[in-house]
DNA sequence: TCTGGGGTCCTAGGACCC
DNA sequence: TCTGGGGTCCTAGGACCC
């Protein structure tokens, strides 16, 4: 008989502020924030940050006299350090368990359920101090008997805002559901699985914490919140719904896109065919290096969201046969948006997206046509993309297709005004010894 | 002037079929 | 007084996550 379900979360303490602060930490007790593409909104913020009542995704421009007044060092997003300071914390994290499942870029859940572990308390609190020795990232430990309740933990865990990281067990021998007496301490809206909809319509019927929720009734919840909010309730009460996905998340995902918000209107298909080519270029790269083939792609444009009338034109387009070619996808995609441009607009954004994904080993040849001449050809493709992949990696975005265009002013491209050097990726971005923080 | 980007799943309703 | 009914597929929209 399989034992009851234990989970650990591992979420990392405001992660791109945490690592923009390995590399600075000069900036270690002072407030900082991480902005979004275009420098828009605040993604990351410094406990003192959160402090000041600035909200996560709160548009910067708002916020810009506050942060001006605090001195508060910012930071535009540097997601090519963010993602190498991740796989530091997962590798990291595979010595406390075989079985573990990265989430997010920040986060990655532990299966606990065959491991002996007498004291999960102090064992949350060990793995927070070797995270943080290791990579320099600190890190909220949450236990449980589902995966709601080890996020539940992480929020307790967080509440204390401890800038060093830390662990928390709500799984003890003696007493489960009870045990939960802690959720007394979390607002409804803070449970996984809860939004700001679903958070408003509860405190609507006075049901304020997770203890709360946990204890409505099956019927009434299924009715209000539907068959998600039922199953996060249930683990609420222990009993776990959704296990361990090996790996990451993301493996077998269903979709890729690359979109963004440009940094501003534009108006010419020129340029909007020099946006979408390159976001059809980083699609292209995405698919490959997953070893996957769309059958499906799609374009999208829209105007200024804030500023009605607001519009998205979409267009999609089917292959004829499952393709990674960047080539070939490009052909497809300016297809479509010249079909759908309308001079009339200006742009804000757009966005280009694959779906229908196959693996490529299990590529089906077509049926019609001299097989061995189809594979030639492919191979062919497969080389020259892998080539290319290559070279852009090395020197970065070197090569592409000439309708991408070379202009990194052009209206489309975003704004970025305070990047971090890639410290862990570049070597000609490492500071010299002797410069400042270092 | 200035508001991110990448995903998932569920549900309701319409089309279509027998 | 009556105008079937059930299954399946697709799509759009809404909710959620980080």
């Amino acid at each position: 008989m399989r034992q009851r379900s234990i989970f650990a979360l591992v979420d990392c303490n405001n992660f791109f502020v945490s690592c923009e602060r390995v590399f600075r930490p000069d900036l270690l007790a002072r407030p900082v924030a991480v902005l979004s593409n275009n420098d828009g909104c605040v993604v990351a913020r410094s406990n003192e940050v959160k402090a000041l009542g600035v909200p996560m995704g709160a548009p910067y421009f708002k916020h810009k006299s506050v942060f001006e007044r605090h001195g508060v060092k910012t930071f535009s997003a540097n997601f090519r350090l963010y993602g190498d300071m991740s796989q530091r914390v997962a590798q990291t994290l595979g010595q406390f368990s075989p079985q573990t499942e990265m989430y997010s870029i920040d986060e990655s859940f532990l299966d606990l359920s065959d491991l002996e572990i007498e004291d999960l308390q102090a064992w949350s609190n060990g793995v927070a101090k070797v995270v943080k020795r290791h990579t320099g990232i600190p890190v909220s430990v949450g236990v449980g008997a589902s995966k709601t309740l080890a996020k539940a933990a992480t929020e307790l865990v967080k509440q204390e805002r401890k800038d060093s990281g830390g662990g928390l067990s709500l799984v003890s021998l003696q007493n489960e559901y009870p045990a939960s007496g802690k959720l007394k301490n979390l607002p409804v809206g803070d449970v996984w699985g809860i939004g700001r909809r679903f958070e408003a319509k509860m405190l609507g019927y006075g049901i304020r914490t997770a203890y709360d929720l946990a204890a409505l009734n099956d019927r009434w919840v299924r009715q209000q919140l539907g068959v998600v909010g039922l199953r996060a309730v249930k683990e609420l009460r222990g009993e776990s719904c959704f296990g361990i996905h090996q790996g990451s998340s993301l493996d077998g995902q269903k979709s890729i896109s690359a979109t963004r918000s440009f940094g501003k209107g534009v108006g010419s298909l020129h340029q909007l065919e020099s946006a979408v080519a390159s976001f059809v270029a980083r699609v292209a790269v995405k698919l490959r290096s997953k070893d996957q083939l769309a059958w499906q792609m799609g374009v999208f444009i829209q105007t200024n969201r804030h500023r009605p009338p607001y519009q998205t034109f979409t267009g999609q387009a089917c292959l004829t046969g499952p393709s990674s070619n960047t080539t070939e996808l490009t052909r497809q995609a300016l297809t479509v948006l010249r079909r759908m441009y309308d001079s009339d607009f200006s742009y804000k954004r757009a966005g280009v997206f694959v779906n229908s994904l196959v693996s490529a080993d299990s590529q089906q040849l077509p049926l019609v046509g001299d097989a061995s001449n189809m594979l030639d050809r492919l191979n062919s493709q497969d080389r020259l993309m892998a080539a290319v992949d290559s070279l852009n990696s090395r020197y970065r975005g070197a090569i592409g297709l000439a309708v991408r265009g070379v202009d990194s002013r052009a209206d489309w491209q975003s704004r970025r005004r305070n990047v971090s050097p890639a410290y862990t990726t570049s070597w000609n971005e490492l500071p010299r010894v002797g410069a400042k923080g270092f």
